[in-house]
DNA sequence: ATTCCTAAATGATAAATGTTATAAAAATTG
DNA sequence: CAATTTTTATAACATTTATCATTTAGGAAT
């Protein structure tokens, strides 16, 4: 399923039209590789089709920074009309994604205008997320961040289907969670350890466990609302 | 001007259409006044015409941070299908902007697939932003944080041509600076007296000069592409 | 099992930034 | 121009987070 279609109610003739889109040609990685490199650029858009991806940037003194996270069926490098794209993009699982040629995705929105309403309501939510990482970044605590991050990723893999109960698979290393969140490994390690001891999450194996949910979110101080949540859709999806 | 402009070669019916969008009724407010709230909605788009306005989130203790600035001709707002905005906007001087019907808006998207594409440019400009932001705000120290949001707002301060030689008008105090590089007041100042001390930029009377904008750029680790400049546009725009 | 590699954990110390309180300077207002 | 408010500056001290060096634990490959 296409993140997209959370963002309008899509008659037959459009998701006819987006199922036409998902036919093209799917793509491979191993985890690591780079989708797409800061600086270049590609006349396509993508869709994720499986596997977990993320965004970042890096500093010319080797520092870097994760600027968000991509989850299955999300659409992304929608580069309309820029130059070329300012960040990296590379894969932390295996994955694959579809590649749409932009011209073919330009002329279908100008068809079809409530597939391009949904696709510039994509950005506007990524662009929300970038916002609240931007409050955490500026604001909260490393405790604080590293929870809002826990809270939003579960979020956003409940909305699609991608969690059990309290718990879902997380394929982030310390490593990974440090440079989202902008703090040294050493710290986001003795961090990580106090959520634990706070009995608030357990992080092993690959998999991450909520145990308490409640005093995760008060704690983090989450509010789904800027992800486009129903406030029921969250319970029952 | 609007700065969707400097996102696609305009027809003349282009033109016409936009300019017949400026004719709309024009908003004043004073300096500290909001435009629209967190949590609300209100199905207009809004272009600022005259001052500088900012985007802030608030926390629940209190806290907040700036996510991001407005200046004149900046397109905002356009949260076409979202329930409600995830961030407050107010006006940081005397504003003045447009207000434009969502549904008229959307209309003209509809029949004029360029000025769809610039909207959306636009939207994808100020995510690189804040991408930039994150950056910032993740890796970069106090003071590089300060240099780069001064290249920035500099930057984007010539392109509506808003500067004069290394100068321009500067309506931030101090206070608002650490709100959105998420420093406390004191550590801006402390800061703000090195970047002094260093000749590289002289801020008072609310009047920023850039001494040596070389060096800055460099210590900053700025690079203009994120903001689609053209690398000769912005030397003799 | 042995080796190799990556991820996670620990401890000592240093640096950056926050906190609180207060004062000086500048801008606004009556 | 005096009064008030806002902005900038300063100082002492506390806290958070970074650095660096080293260790342990797990997985994957031989």
């Amino acid at each position: 399923m296409l993140a997209l279609e959370r963002y309008a109610r899509f008659s037959s003739e459009d998701r006819e039209a987006v199922e036409g889109l998902l036919r093209s040609p799917l793509t491979r990685l191993r985890a690591g590789e780079t989708v797409i490199h800061e600086g270049t650029s590609s006349p396509v858009i993508r869709v994720l089709s499986s596997g977990w991806a993320y965004r970042y940037k890096d500093l010319p003194d080797g520092r870097r920074q994760i600027v968000g996270f991509l989850l299955p069926g999300d659409l992304f490098n929608l580069h309309i009309r820029l130059r070329e794209v300012d960040h990296t993009i590379a894969a932390l699982t295996p994955i694959s994604f579809h590649t749409i040629p932009l011209a073919q995705f330009a002329a279908l929105m100008e068809r079809r205008a409530n597939l391009s309403q949904a696709a510039l309501c994509n950005e506007l939510v990524t662009s929300a997320i970038q916002r609240e990482w931007l409050v955490s970044l500026g604001q909260r605590s490393a405790f604080e961040r590293l929870g809002h991050l826990f809270m939003e990723l579960f979020t956003r893999l409940k909305l699609i289907g991608m969690t059990s109960g309290n718990s879902c698979g997380f394929p982030l290393t310390q490593n990974d969670l440090a440079d989202a969140t902008g703090v040294t490994p050493v710290h986001l390690n003795r961090v990580m350890q106090d959520m634990r001891r706070e009995k608030l999450v357990e992080l092993r194996c690959k998999r991450l466990q909520i145990l308490d949910e409640d005093r995760l979110r008060n704690l983090a101080m989450f509010d789904a609302a800027y992800l486009q949540v129903r406030h029921e859709s969250i319970e029952y999806q």
